[in-house]
RNA sequence: GGAAGAAUGGCAGAGCUGGUUUAAUGCACUGGUCUUGAAAACCAGCGUACGGCAACGUACCGGGGGUUCGAAUCCCUCUUCUUCCGCCA
């Protein structure tokens, strides 16, 4: 969430970020609530800690008074305190109050646009910021999309998985199930190359990590939730790993931190039914490689950049035509800055997919989870943060069989090979 | 799941018969003196947050609540850890 000192301070950019995203002026007044509940919130607070000041200073008087046999004016002075005990619990119970009243305002607050973010409101509005100029693949009439090619060569079943959990539950087999462990075991290989720590976090999360990055209150009905132990089960590794540092105060030399995690992922996906549901399109489990930095302010957004150029080298290195798009105002997430999309082409479906999704949230996530260092100065300072998906396996394996399909069987691509220990999925 | 014990500042570790505790002390860390340089020794500093120009004030001893004039200290509750028992991949 945003920091209520940056709504102060900077209000005239938080306004211009906001309409970015398409609020009204209505809407901003949330702003202006936000700054008067925090001035009331100060002038209460400094009221109760004077009071308090006075009830220390009473009590020890009554201590040394008792101590010194003086018992009569200890009695005396104790009325005294008595008499300030009501107004400072009635203080305390108005200050909760008004903590909570800024909280939830600044939880209906998302982040401020960077500047780099394209005017617009829909999907429209997305800027190609570097297109595939390369020749799409056409393969013809006889094509086939991946749901098909899966059923030719039995190596994912949609209905099986119906059958033991319900839609959008896949089930991998034979090859198929051995080329998503290859792509899993391949982008992570090439995230520790790059630097990446490895991690196996938990699929499972408590509220406090949901709330750190924002999937909490944000996006609680796409997450599955267990009621009967209170915790949510992960969307994206985002969730877990980011965490790792949370209220943490780290060194300034110890930046960047770079972390990589395989999960499966869960998504509720409630309310969105449509065209694009079908296949692998949008399931509710997929596996993905996530990922994660934590990064000096003045430093993040280079490291945004090299995120990126670092998940196109992925997409080369699978032959997979892309294009990154800068999303716009209307269509960045809550939580983020800046957002680069990567969409691979799916040749038969003819369609452009999404497979990753490349973010800084500046401080929007650090100042929930209380994620510092020490300046020169030593003074605590948020950190940033930036994830991004490298990469999302079930849209990939999409593409991979379309594009690759030919009369023996659909090719693998030649750095995948290794890991695959085939060549050719026949 | 049952029983017992524990949780204190970056770490270790006092305090826990409630009132100079502004949380002792040691280690680590930072600055200084000394030294050709380093080490050692000595001196000083050394948590977080909120309010305040500042002086300073307030809160925080796992989380929440309570008793009291006053709580690290007493009570309740939750969480986590350790040990033992049971179950189990």
């Amino acid at each position: 969430m945003l920091e209520v000192s940056r709504i102060r301070n900077e209000k005239e950019e938080v306004v211009q970020g906001l309409k970015k995203r398409g609020w009204s002026d209505e809407a901003l007044k949330i702003l202006d609530d936000v700054i008067s509940a925090d001035d009331s919130r100060k002038q209460i607070q400094t009221e109760n800690d004077s009071l308090l000041s006075k009830r220390n200073s009473l009590s020890k008087e009554i201590g040394k008074l008792f101590q010194t046999g003086q018992a009569d004016l200890a009695n005396e002075t104790k009325k005294q305190v008595d008499a300030l005990k009501d107004e400072i619990s009635r203080n305390e119970k108005l200050l909760h109050e008004r903590i909570e009243t800024i909280n939830n305002y600044l939880f209906k607050i998302p982040n401020v646009p960077n500047l780099k973010v394209p005017e617009g409101l829909t999907e429209d509005d997305n800027k190609i910021t570097k297109d595939w100029n390369g020749k799409l693949i056409n393969l013809g009439d006889n094509a086939l999309a991946h749901w098909d090619l899966a059923k030719k060569y039995n190596i994912l079943d949609f209905e099986l998985g119906v059958k033991i959990t319900g839609a959008g539950f896949p089930v991998f087999r034979n090859k198929g199930a051995r080329l998503q462990r290859a792509l899993i075991n391949f982008f992570l290989d090439e995230a520790i190359n790059a630097g990446y720590e490895e991690i196996v976090p938990p699929h499972l999360v408590n509220a406090k990590s949901a709330m750190g990055t924002g999937s909490l209150p944000d996006k609680e009905g796409q997450m599955y939730y267990i009621e009967k132990d209170d915790l949510y089960i992960i969307p994206t590794a985002e969730v877990p790993v980011t965490n790792i540092l949370r209220d943490e105060i780290v060194k300034e030399s110890d930046f960047p931190f770079k972390y990589t995690a395989y999960t499966p992922c869960f998504r509720r996906e409630a309310g969105s039914y449509g065209s694009d549901v079908k296949g692998l399109n949008r399931v509710h489990q997929f596996d993905k490689i996530e990922i994660v930095q934590v990064q000096h302010p003045d430093k993040s957004h280079d490291t945004l950049n090299e995120m990126v150029t670092y998940v196109e080298g992925l997409l080369t290195k699978l032959e997979l035509p892309y294009r990154i798009l800068c999303l716009c105002g209307g269509d960045l997430t809550f939580a983020s800055a800046l957002t680069y999309d990567f969409e691979v082409y799916s040749a038969a479906q003819k369609k452009w997919l999404e497979v990753s999704s490349v973010s800084n949230f500046e401080t929007f996530q650090t100042n929930r989870l209380k994620l510092r260092y020490k300046d020169e100065k030593g003074k605590s300072q948020l950190a940033h943060t930036l994830n991004g998906s490298a990469l999302a396996l079930a849209r990939i394996i999409a593409a991979l069989l379309e594009n690759n399909q030919t009369e023996e069987g659909i090719l693998i691509p030649e750095a995948l090979r290794r890991y695959t220990g085939f060549d050719i999925l026949n």
